[in-house]
DNA sequence: CCATTTGTCATTATTTTAGTTACCACTTCA
DNA sequence: TGAAGTGGTAACTAAAATAATGACAAATGG
């Protein structure tokens, strides 16, 4: 299973874009999501460094750089998941055997295809369309 | 990311599929894939489990049940892979919030999106194709 | 100057995953 | 029938990932 980042984020991202003029701060995000302040500030971090938000220390709160429609849920997965591969391969099969000197060129080219479905979908998701699903 | 059982699945399946009438042991599987011959032996009785291969106490290696044409990965995937859902979710958000209200159902049908999307890629794949690509 | 907030590091706790040891049950075969 | 070899499985350990938390410097605004 895949880790809780991309929810989080995704929920960050929501209340970001439902304070414009009134941004909220840390604290007030962790409790929405119901966890610690520092979680809100270090996945906000990553959102920031993937240039989807603005925040500044000592000013409270963040906004969007762009519309949500123009945001998609990959580029949030992008920003919180730092690993390039879906799938975790196995280290080291053993080179003498034909099956285990193969095997992690056939996995890679399976492995990508099933990700690239994956991400595919979520790029078709904006934030827009969870914001609409959401206050419907 | 994703853990590594498919991967070693797969690999298993290989190799039961390549070896018929002169089945592999665990501990020469093992040899293989570069693991523990327990390692094997769990994930064998995930598969045995899922009616994907036989095996039995005192009687070395497993076969197949069907043909390796009729076995896609995602049958391999949903053996390995006790968790339903792909995706994590914050547990808890706050009732007391608009957006912590709504956004788990809002996740789930997002999430099931990309999950579907990926396992139907799964789907389409079948240990056959994995062995035509790794003998070529 | 002071209160507040973000950015970030360091630490801890929890969970997941993988590796290993041990032992029982079963099969085969001498 | 008994020894040798094998799979099934539980229990334990190790390692890694994840999440939560405490602490504090730097920035901001009053």
């Amino acid at each position: 299973m895949i880790n809780s980042r991309l929810a989080v984020a995704i929920h960050i991202m929501v209340l970001v874009a439902s304070s414009p003029g009134a941004p909220l701060s840390s604290e007030l995000m962790a409790g929405s999501v119901n966890t610690n302040p520092v979680v809100i500030r270090r996945i906000s971090g990553m959102l920031r460094k993937a240039g989807l938000i603005t925040s500044r220390a000592g000013i409270t709160g963040s906004e969007l750089t762009r519309d949500p429609a123009d945001i998609s849920l990959l580029d949030i997965f992008k920003a919180v998941e730092p690993k390039d591969e879906l799938f975790a391969m196995h280290e080291k099969p053993n080179p003498n055997c034909p099956v285990g000197q193969n095997i992690q060129s056939t996995l890679d080219v399976t492995f990508h295809r099933a990700q690239t479905a994956m991400e595919k979908e979520l790029a078709n998701q904006s934030l827009k369309d969870i914001m609409n699903h959401l206050f419907k």
